[in-house]
DNA sequence: CCACTCCGGACCTCTGAAAT
DNA sequence: ATTTCAGAGGTCCGGAGTGG
């Protein structure tokens, strides 16, 4: 099957869209999707938060037609919004397949927010942060609480219980300070960087000594080896040597660029 | 001419942070 | 404690462009 050069970046649009949605959905409709789907199924998430500015920025429409495509969109059962947050949380709707193959799109699930009626005094009702955050029982962690564990026992194998309440606390804190972006760049980076394995190696992948310390976090999301790159630093390299920007890799959901290893090799040659 | 899509602007409500 | 302000989500309306 054809594919795409290993240096192109994609994300995976599901064929229904193409196949039986194209038609019915306005240029409008049809680029707020694709970012939806870009910040999503792009970031290996299931929803993710969009302000209306940054719809605005990216999609090139005014923000009277971000909110008529967003209206459609959710009309057609192509997405879904949680309105529970101060910024709205889209996410992607797929079609329920049967074994005959067709498709049809599931009903839409309406969220309690959705169905009361306005009121002047709860428009944009925000959920109490209490409810949220204190969560002790792995079966209700917030989803960017399962994202940082998962990743941590992704890049430390089952080093970290998500049932542990003080790990979570930890966790929770960390999040207060930091981004899930940047808290996974850190334990990337924490993995990759020789400092530990050289002086610390028993602190390596020991979550107790790293989601308690914001310092630390702010210190291994520095932490970078000799071939990676931040986007400035990817470009200064660009425009100062021979290199072009298909000579770098991407890590993917960060912001860091690593220079691929046949280039990395002729370049510490010559 | 009409329907559709989109834009720009005005306006509203609400939240949270900063200033007073 | 109260006020101010910015940012966010949302609606409405008139008008322009386009295609049938």
């Amino acid at each position: 099957m054809p594919r795409l050069p290993d240096h192109v970046s994609f994300t995976m649009i599901p064929n229904f869209i193409f196949d039986e949605q194209l038609e019915s959905l306005s240029g409008g409709e049809l680029k707020i999707l694709l970012m939806i789907y870009r910040k999503t199924v792009g970031f290996d998430k299931k929803s993710d938060k969009i302000s209306y500015s940054q719809l605005v920025e990216f999609t090139g429409l005014s923000k009277s037609t971000i909110s008529q495509g967003i209206k459609g969109l959710v009309h057609k059962k192509l997405v879904k919004i949680d309105r529970t947050e101060n910024t709205n949380r889209y996410t992607y709707c797929l079609p329920d397949i049967n074994i005959s193959g067709s498709s049809k799109i599931e009903p839409e699930v309406v969220q309690k927010s959705n169905t009361q009626p306005v009121r002047k005094s709860n428009t944009q009702k925000k959920v109490p942060k209490e409810t949220e955050k204190n969560t002790t029982s792995s079966s209700n962690l917030s989803e960017d609480l399962w994202e940082v564990i998962n990743y941590w026992n992704t890049i430390f194998p089952n080093t970290l219980n998500p049932d542990d309440p003080s790990k979570v606390k930890d966790i929770e804190e960390a999040l207060d300070q930091f981004t899930v972006k940047q808290i996974k760049q850190a334990i990337f980076m924490r993995s990759k960087c020789s400092y530990y394995r050289d002086n610390k190696p028993q602190l390596l992948n020991k979550p107790s000594a790293f989601f308690p310390y914001p310092e630390t976090i702010a210190n291994d999301l520095e932490r970078k080896s000799r071939d990676m790159y931040d986007f400035q630093e990817m470009i200064n390299k660009v425009t100062s040597s021979n290199l072009t920007t298909d000579d770098f890799e991407q890590l993917a959901d960060s912001e860091i660029w690593v220079l691929k290893k046949q280039r990395h090799r002729m370049l510490i040659k010559t």
